[in-house]
DNA sequence: AGGTTTAATTCAATCGAATGAATGAATCAA
DNA sequence: TTGATTCATTCATTCGATTGAATTAAACCT
């Protein structure tokens, strides 16, 4: 017993304090949790996170590589199907509708499927409010990946060329449909009911969006036309 | 010069306060932000926050309230003129679609437009990652309320019945291609490039979530038809 | 109007509590 | 025994709030 206890402790405090740590940090911010806070979460001595991570700064930037390895691994395979169905010159319509329907699903499973993408998302959304050093990590590894793979494939439903500032804000736009529902989640379960969205619910969602999304790109007209060569507007444009 | 000074502290202390309370609990969150912080930003003395709110929560409660105040007085009579078009039973497809366009125009003006709305959206996240106790206040002074009226003018314009479950997620989602402006703008500034949205960038944003939204609404088919009369998710339909 | 009192506000100094980190002893596996 | 890890204790700093004196504008009185 007390070894099974000890082991665990040893070979997973770590572990611990980054779990704790995603969920604190999610919560409250860097700022706002406390280390003493984390060691109670984690079951820890207080030490060990100046000990194992440097100080709180070193845990928080951890808990971020760590977990956007993890959901890099869960989204990254979806993604990269999309790619390949966009760089593919003879795909036709029905396959970059296919691509698409397969990245609405990606997209609302990872970001509402998971009980930890909670804490996930709610870092992201901290990042964004205020971004820390640890900013790039989030933008580079996700967001941009997530937007990038939208661009293109939009550009290639739409017909707009990569650069487009448009093409890449209606990206966004569309992409916002999915995220709204883990942004406001808080208020949606009050507008909706209940304590999280049953599995009823992200299917509706998932099919709801992909059905807005079909729509958009049927319906699609062009709305800044005086932009079209506005990529000027772009800086990095790469 | 030294009245106009003093003349100023005096009559504007708590207005300081707010402004710099605004600011900072949205950047950093009330846990993160200090007291000393808060008071250095004013330029005010540390003893004014106890003195004219009690204290550091009585301050964000204070300035919560302030900015819900005038940040609905911003979009009620833009609200109110979508609603009276969809009590409006003859109200057709033109009109109805007419009152989208400047619901969209109203929230994009007011969620990216002025530089405190920036910090007003970031509190308002803040509340969306962790509710406090002034979470309602957020809920039902906004996000219900415009939530509601999309609610109202896309059942109209879907031929959906206001209980629809599947209308009120895409009522959200629907809100997310601008939410999404708001939320995501650290990382889209990137993508973009600058510092700020420019108006040409705000406007283009404005013309082609309208445009998506009349696509949404021309290429709609029911997405969860066996939820159709699945208001029995919903627990606190009103 | 001029002088005095009064209440409200601002200020510097200070409080106890909580913070992040460091320390060295204690514990453990190897 | 050795090196790695955990632990209780301690440190200087910062936190939010309080205190009582100083300052101010306004009300009052003659």
């Amino acid at each position: 017993m007390k070894k099974q206890t000890t082991k665990n402790a040893e070979k997973e405090t770590r572990q611990r304090l980054m779990d704790a740590g995603l969920r604190l940090f999610g919560l409250h911010g860097v700022g706002a949790t406390s280390t003493r806070a984390l060691a109670l979460e984690a079951g820890v001595n207080l030490s060990a996170i100046p000990y194992h991570f440097g100080g709180k700064e070193g845990l928080y930037r951890a808990v971020l590589e760590h977990t956007i390895g993890v959901k890099l691994a869960e989204v990254g395979p979806g993604l990269d199907r999309v790619l390949a169905a966009c760089a593919n010159p003879s795909a036709g319509r029905g396959e970059l509708l296919a691509a698409m329907r397969t990245l609405v699903r990606t997209m609302v499973t990872v970001m509402l499927g998971s009980p930890e993408s909670r804490s996930f998302s709610q870092i992201m959304m901290q990042e964004q409010i205020a971004p820390t050093g640890a900013f790039n990590i989030f933008h580079d590894g996700f967001f941009a990946k997530v937007h990038g793979v939208w661009t293109q494939l939009l550009g290639r439903l739409l017909g707009l060329p990569p650069e487009s500032l448009e093409l890449r804000l209606r990206a966004l736009a569309v992409m916002g449909q999915m995220v709204i529902f883990r942004v406001g989640m808080s208020g949606i379960l009050r507008v909706v009911g209940g304590e999280k969205l049953s599995d009823a619910h992200l299917e509706c969602i998932t099919r709801l969006c992909i059905q807005q999304v079909e729509a958009i790109v049927a319906g699609y007209e062009p709305a800044c036309p005086e932009l079209g060569a506005m990529s000027g507007l772009l800086e990095g444009a790469q």
